[in-house]
DNA sequence: TTGAAAGCGCTAACAC
DNA sequence: GTGTTAGCGCTTTCAA
């Protein structure tokens, strides 16, 4: 039952030849007689034999395996990414290592400790909350500097000098927030449970300028900063305290707070307030209302990191990369255009 | 910039010691001097040595690599899965090699070969659905051959020999089905997208036994057996033409599609007719009304695989087991005690 | 307490 | 066309 698995020496003994004839003639070496070949290989089946890839990997230096580093798993625009990269990597024989650092630091130094030990050929990685928190990123530069091709997406750092992939957050939620205030809205808030996070400040940051743009004033008590326990709660409170007559939440726990409690104080979607969120498309389809999306397109961002990653992995290039993915918007039923009194 | 890595080679040359003094007291050998030990390590700190994976794989024999095979990781339910799986992988210090079989059996078959060349230590696998259909599973029987540990979870064969994780599907789709008929339902559906699949045929089996207890007869017309394409039209269809008062929908989508059909037919969920599906807790929750699913606990799922995995890995035991997670339904709002008329 | 050398399984330069 | 051998980076036995 439990054959044990056969080596290339044992071959060669099996069948009274050297070592170095079968290994050729498995590799179809044109030194080799086609006689010879088709003996070893038919053995090499026979006995089911398969190279040993951590001989191979230790004799070539290379490992054909890409590490993936992610911050959660759960997360859906993380699986989607993950897609894409393994999408790509199984379409150039790389396998992917996947480690989650469940958003810890520690765990992500430990991650990276673990595959730059040559378990890999090169690291694709989402920076960790805790990390940005920090603002902590020697491990990704001794990584680097142990001379790891390593690619960045989403969540990026300008400390690490690599290539990136990311969305264009500040012009994304500028565009956004412009997208409610053409729908005619006027009292916009913005929710959100990533603050912490890079992507958090941008997407505030590029909502706060449409709104001066549009009306030279910005009102803070419109901004919701919170997280995953308190937003719903906060959201409710709001709309207590101020009329909005439309929202831009900006992740995907802050979207479902925010009809969540829009629908508990009894307003309106799209009639009196239009919301737009972020949120994978099975949930947005089938929220009631459907919900009006900003697509990040993680797939797209997968795909176009392992690209970046086994490119470097190929060839030398030297000039670092960052590449922006396009996002759009989603259209569903949470918006819709105002009436406006002229 | 580039600091190439430094081997335990090169250390010794600097130090001007030998290699297997050097390995010894990075290794904390006894016979090594207190002396020497903190030189090197010293040493080895200076110059950022860390051992090769490879190497140290090769010598031992083990990867420390666990390999999972997922039909589709855009399932929320596998990755739960995964994320149970690295969990206690991780607490166990192996890494996880992911490899999406895409519910390809092409696919599969690469990716057990990819995986079992040596890359890993032992595997952890769910069926994909093509392999299913064909009743081929010839693949993993190699693999077994090989001397290669495995464990299958959810997606199961009689057919291949090993540790297995599943869940008891057969008996909760009647325990489900029972809950509806406890609320009085009397014409219950069964909505399906997932026949072709082994947990498939095992819900509806077990919903058929628990109708026939209850009902003495069993109606072919109430069993929608569907793909995800036009599962939404037939469930409408039904509603058309039959009087229904219940529906359990054996998966995502068929509870998805459940859902927006009856609404699309004006009926009221639960008051009209209740709704049992499965879906992960976010959907769940934000549907409305939310939804009242059958919870597969991924999570522990994986965790189980993972231990069961280790062990074998450490012990070489021999009797093959079938863990058992047990399921619950999760009640929320989709679901509600009809009044009987007596 | 330290070092030389073999060997894990494989490839490839170089001999024959 | 085939074989010998060195070596990838490491551990470990055995000798010094």
């Amino acid at each position: 039952m439990e054959k044990k698995k056969i080596t290339i020496k044992e071959l060669a003994k099996i069948l009274g030849i050297s070592v170095s004839t079968v290994s050729k003639s498995l590799n179809d070496s044109y030194e080799i007689s086609e006689k010879t070949k088709l003996k070893v290989q038919k053995a090499a089946k026979k006995y089911n034999y398969k190279p040993n890839r951590l001989a191979v990997n230790l004799k070539s230096g290379k490992t054909k395996n890409i590490g993936v580093i992610i911050p959660n798993i759960l997360n859906t625009f993380f699986t989607r990414v993950l897609y894409g990269i393994e999408r790509i990597a199984a379409s150039e024989d790389y396998n992917i290592i996947t480690c989650f650092s469940r958003e810890s630091y520690q765990k992500e130094v430990a991650n990276i400790e673990l595959l730059s030990n040559g378990s890999v050929d090169g690291l694709i990685v989402a920076i960790a909350e805790e990390s940005q928190i920090k603002d902590d990123f020697e491990h990704f530069k001794e990584a680097k500097a142990d001379g790891i091709p390593m690619v960045m997406f989403d969540r990026v750092t300008d400390a690490v000098h690599c290539d990136k992939v990311v969305v264009d957050d500040f012009n994304n939620a500028f565009n956004t927030t412009k997208h409610l205030i053409n729908l005619n809205c006027k009292r916009i808030a913005l929710v959100s449970t990533i603050d912490l996070l890079s992507v958090g400040k941008l997407r505030t940051e590029g909502h706060k300028k449409a709104i001066e743009n549009a009306f030279n004033k910005y009102d803070e008590k419109l901004v919701i900063k919170s997280n995953v326990d308190n937003v719903l709660q906060e959201t409710i409170s709001l709309l207590n305290n101020e009329k909005i007559d439309g929202i831009f939440a900006i992740d995907e726990d802050a979207s479902l707070a925010a009809i969540k409690a829009v629908k508990i104080k009894g307003y309106q979607i799209p009639n009196d307030i239009s919301i737009i969120g972020y949120a994978n498309e099975k949930i947005a389809e089938n929220l009631t209302p459907t919900l009006t999306t900003v697509n990040q397109h993680g797939i797209t961002i997968g795909k176009t990191a392992a690209k970046l990653l086994i490119d470097r992995l190929k060839n030398e290039k030297n000039e670092v990369v960052t590449k922006i993915i396009e996002t759009n918007i989603d259209q569903r039923s949470s918006t819709k255009k105002l009436k406006t009194l002229f």
